[in-house]
DNA sequence: CGAGCTATAATTAGACT
DNA sequence: CAGTCTAATTATAGCTC
C-alpha cells in the first residue's frame, strides 16, 4: 500500500517477500491489539513464519480490566499453582472418561465410512476441510502450550533443586496454604481432549479424482 | 483512523464501539488474507465477538498451491475419510499412552508446588499467564473442532440412514477401496492431547496479594 | 540484511441517510 | 441499526543507506 499498488498475489522476489512479511505481520499484530483494546474483546492472530520453526508468531489475550486485575493478583501466588494443578488433575480424569466416548465416536465414523460411499457432498467436504484447518491451528497451539508447560516446569526446578535444604529467608514466609487438591467439578472448565490430525498427508491418497471448487 | 485521532482505549459509547468493532474486524481479516496470499504463509485471526456466543470469528488456512491442489483432490474422496479415520484411531492409541505420561508430569508439578514456595518469580508468573492464555485459545479451537465433527457426523448420517439398503446407482460404483485401517506411524502427524483449563476462575483464589506489573 | 524514509494506498471515525 | 461517504489517519512499497 504505497509507492505502487501491489497485486494480491504471491511475491516471487524472496527478499521483497520477506520484507513485506515482516512489515505486514507487525502491522497485523498492532491491529489485533488495537481491536482488543478498543472493543475489549479477546483476540489473537497467529502467523506461521515460513522458516521460523513452526512458531506461534503472535498471540494475545485481552481480558476485561477487572478480570485482569484478579488474574494479576493470583499470578504469583503459590495457591494459584496448586489450584491449577488440582484442576489439571480433575481434567485428567475427565479426559480419560472422554477417551471411552471418543472410541465410541470413532467406531461410528468407521462404520459410516465403510458402509457407505460415493460423491461426498460438497458440504461434507467443506466441513472436513474446516475440521482439518481448525485442527492445524489447534496443533500449533497445543505444541506451544506444551512447550510453555515444560518451560514452567524447568523454571521451577532450576531455582529450587540447587538450594540448600533449609535456608531461612525472612520475606514472605507466611501464606503457607495447605495443598487441598479439591477444586469443584462445577468450576473446572470443560475438560478438553484433542485427537485430530493437524496436517493431512496428501501423498497417501491416490491421484486423479475430482477437483472441488472450494477454494475459499 | 479518520476524522479524528482516536485514543487507544476502550470505547465507552456502545454503538460506536460496535461499529468500530465491525469495521476493524473486517479490516483485520482482510489483512490476514493478504499476508497469507502475499507471503504464502499459514495465518489466522481469531476474534471473540462480545455477544456472539463464543464464536470463532475468523479462521483461515493457507496452504501452498501444490499442497492445496492435492487437498482438493482428496477432499471428496471416500478414501480420504477412511484415511482420516485410520489416523484418528492411531492417534487415539497414542493419546492413551500420553495419558500415562501426563499423569507423571502432573505428579511432578504437584510435588514441586507442595514442596516449595514463595515469591514465584516474575518469569514463572509470565509463563503461567502465557499458558493460560494459550489454553484459552485452544479451548475455543477444541470446541469448534468438536462442533464441526458433530456436524460432519450428522451430515453423513442424515443422507445415509434414510436410504433403502440397496439402491443401484450407476455413477461411480467402482473405487470400492478396502478399509485398511493401516496408516503408518511415521505419517501420522504428532498426536495431540490437550488437558489444560482455558479459563482460570479468579474467584477461587484469595485476595490481596502482590500486583505484578506484567500487563503486556 | 536491517533500519529509516517518503509518497502513496488503504483503513476507518464520524457524519449522514 | 445497517450502509454510504469522505476526510483524516495509518500502513506500507520501494528506496536509500
Amino acid at each position: 500500500m504505497a509507492r505502487k499498488k501491489v497485486k494480491l498475489a504471491w511475491i516471487a522476489n524472496e527478499s521483497a517477500r520477506k520484507a513485506t512479511f515482516k512489515k505486514r505481520r507487525k502491522g497485523l499484530m498492532k491491529k489485533v491489539r488495537e481491536l482488543s483494546v478498543l472493543c475489549d474483546v479477546k483476540a489473537c492472530g497467529v502467523v506461521y513464519a515460513p522458516n521460523e520453526a513452526q512458531a506461534v508468531e503472535v498471540w494475545q489475550r485481552f481480558k476485561s480490566i477487572p478480570e485482569m486485575e484478579k488474574t494479576k493478583k493470583m499470578m504469583n501466588q503459590e495457591s494459584f499453582l496448586r489450584h491449577l494443578i488440582a484442576k489439571l488433575q480433575e481434567q485428567l480424569h475427565k479426559q480419560e472418561k472422554e477417551n471411552r466416548e471418543m472410541e465410541t465416536r470413532l467406531f461410528m465414523y468407521r462404520a459410516l465410512a465403510s458402509g457407505e460411499g460415493r460423491e461426498a457432498p460438497l458440504h461434507a467436504a467443506m466441513t472436513i476441510q474446516d475440521v482439518t484447518c481448525l485442527a492445524w491451528l489447534v496443533e500449533v497451539k497445543v505444541k506451544a502450550v506444551q512447550e510453555r508447560l515444560d518451560l514452567l516446569l524447568k523454571g521451577r526446578i532450576m531455582p529450587i533443586l540447587p538450594r540448600p535444604p533449609k535456608v531461612e529467608q525472612d520475606h514472605v514466609e507466611k501464606e503457607k496454604v495447605a495443598v487441598t487438591a479439591s477444586a469443584s467439578a462445577a468450576e473446572a472448565t470443560a475438560a478438553m481432549r484433542l485427537n485430530i490430525e493437524g496436517e493431512i498427508q496428501a501423498q497417501d491418497c491416490q491421484e486423479g479424482k475430482v477437483n472441488l471448487p472450494c477454494d475459499r
